[in-house]
RNA sequence: GGAGGGGUACCAAAGCGGUCAAAUGGGGCGGGCUGUAAACCCGUUGACUUCGGUCUUCGAAAGUUCGAAUCUUUCCCCCUCCA
């Protein structure tokens, strides 16, 4: 009997590769498992690229599996060389634990915290990386790893290849990550480890840890790589990364991410973002005439997940206004600014910069000499243009930069 | 360790004494077309400016010169080949 959970993975397109499908499925079937994936910690936030990641704990709990996420307080003080050319930056502990606290709160958003049967478990790896003994790891883990296969591996095979430089440091990385699987076995019997595709060889190392020290069978499985239609990876859009946390990325904006999705990538996103039945989303992807309407579905799917109904809802009426209508939205981001500035009146150039609409005058200049800069819809073509009271309406007015740029600037 | 090649703007890459804020391509931004898509076309792309200019930028520092991205010296980094 195929299980359901597993059958998800296939049809939503989360499942990539396995390290054994049938016996996995035995596993599914008997139990509710325990399945990890790590999350790096570089940044204070995730982005959307490992939103698949997240969307797969979510189906798991969906099937009554419960979710360990492994915030890499330890790996990330080593760095994953997988993928990367170069080795990037290395972060303190202390940056580090800023970011996982950070981090954190995108998973509170979106998984299940409140049954107690799947409710996900927060592990770092500090814990026990940290504590370890360097020629005891040697004897009892290191000696289950020949540098032999260790260079057949994607990560290191590239940089050798490339003729990058490799350091010992970060050679160690996938020694680590299988000894994470190992701990999380053991602890928390945790038999499954997820990962994008790229991770593919640390994982597979994990699982041959487990069965060379443990004697033990466990998984591992990924998720394939997507790029969008663009060639991009995704999340990593050419203005910058699609950050999951609201206060690097705000819900409209979040919204506006999904609803400008390429056509040709919809019914992809649809799959993988939300959490509309794969027949449901075949059927609409049929006989939905206009496509711009899966694009707001899609956008208002996705968007509930993360920041909830109401705000998604509230980011589709706030489009609606600008882009239907034409008009002011009350949500759109605001900018304020004291009467007592407006008073003698403040150059449009310079409030553009200072209030970081613009990054500098030079290119508010630009913009307006582009005709991309309007006051109220009504194209502004005067450098000199100064910002008074006369501009306002109920103490508001609207700024725009380009077609989908507009702000609020409001007079407290 | 030896011999060569190189570090130029967001990226790639030209320039190799003045006409260089620096060709060209990509990317970004704006405009047009459209559907808040794609493709295409056009403009723009260091900062400040009283729009005359001014200031900062070609790995770092020092020097030659009226004048340096361009020449010299030292230092740092990267690559290729040999050992």
């Amino acid at each position: 009997m195929k299980n359901k959970f597993l059958i998800e993975m296939q049809s939503r397109g989360y499942l990539n590769q396995c390290t054994d499908l049938d016996k996995l499925n035995i596993a599914c079937n008997k139990r509710s498992i325990a399945g990890y994936i790590g999350f790096d910690c570089t940044a204070d936030s995730l982005h959307v690229g490992s939103l698949l990641q997240i969307m797969i704990f979510k189906l798991m709990q969906k099937y009554g599996h419960r979710p360990i996420i492994l915030l890499g307080g330890g790996t990330t003080l080593i760095g994953d060389p997988s993928g990367k050319d170069s080795t990037r930056k290395i972060l303190n502990k202390n940056e580090i634990d800023k970011n996982i606290k950070s981090i954190k709160k995108v998973f509170y958003k979106i998984l299940n915290f409140s049954d107690k049967k799947i409710k996900p478990i927060f592990v770092n790896n500090a814990e026990w990386l940290t504590k370890l003994k360097y020629i005891q790891f040697l004897r009892d883990i290191g000696s289950h790893f020949t540098i032999n296969k260790m260079l057949t591996f994607d990560s290191v095979k590239l940089r050798l290849e490339r003729e990058q430089s490799l350091s010992y440091m970060e050679f160690n990385y996938m020694i680590l990550q299988a000894y994470d699987f190992y701990q999380l076995y053991k602890k928390k019997n945790c038999i499954l480890q997820i990962g994008g595709s790229d991770q593919w060889g640390n994982i597979v190392n994990g699982v041959e840890l487990i069965r060379r020290v443990l004697q033990k069978e466990s998984f591992g499985l990924t998720s394939p790589l997507i790029t969008m239609a663009s060639g991009a990876k995704m999340g990593k859009t050419e203005k910058g990364a699609i950050w999951l946390n609201e206060k690097l990325y705000s819900p409209y904006d979040y919204w506006q991410f999904w609803r400008n999705t390429d056509d040709r990538d919809v019914k992809k996103f649809l799959n993988y973002f939300t959490e509309i039945e794969t027949d449901k989303i075949d059927n609409l992807c049929q006989n939905e005439k206009d496509i711009n309407n899966l694009k707001i579905l899609l956008a208002n799917e996705a968007t509930k997940i993360l920041h909830g109904t109401s705000a998604a809802s509230k980011a589709e009426q706030t489009a609606r206004d600008t882009f239907v209508k034409k008009g002011f939205s009350l949500n759109l981001p605001v900018i304020s600014i004291k009467l007592e500035e407006l008073k003698e009146g403040i150059n449009l150039l310079d409030f553009l910069s200072i209030k970081k609409i613009m990054s500098s005058k030079s290119e508010a200049r630009r913009a307006m000499n582009n005709n991309g800069l309007k006051i109220n819809d009504k194209v502004i073509n005067d450098e000199k243009k100064m910002l008074n009271l006369e501009d306002f309406e109920k103490k508001m007015l609207k700024i725009s930069h380009g077609k989908k740029r507009h702000y609020l600037v409001k007079i407290i």
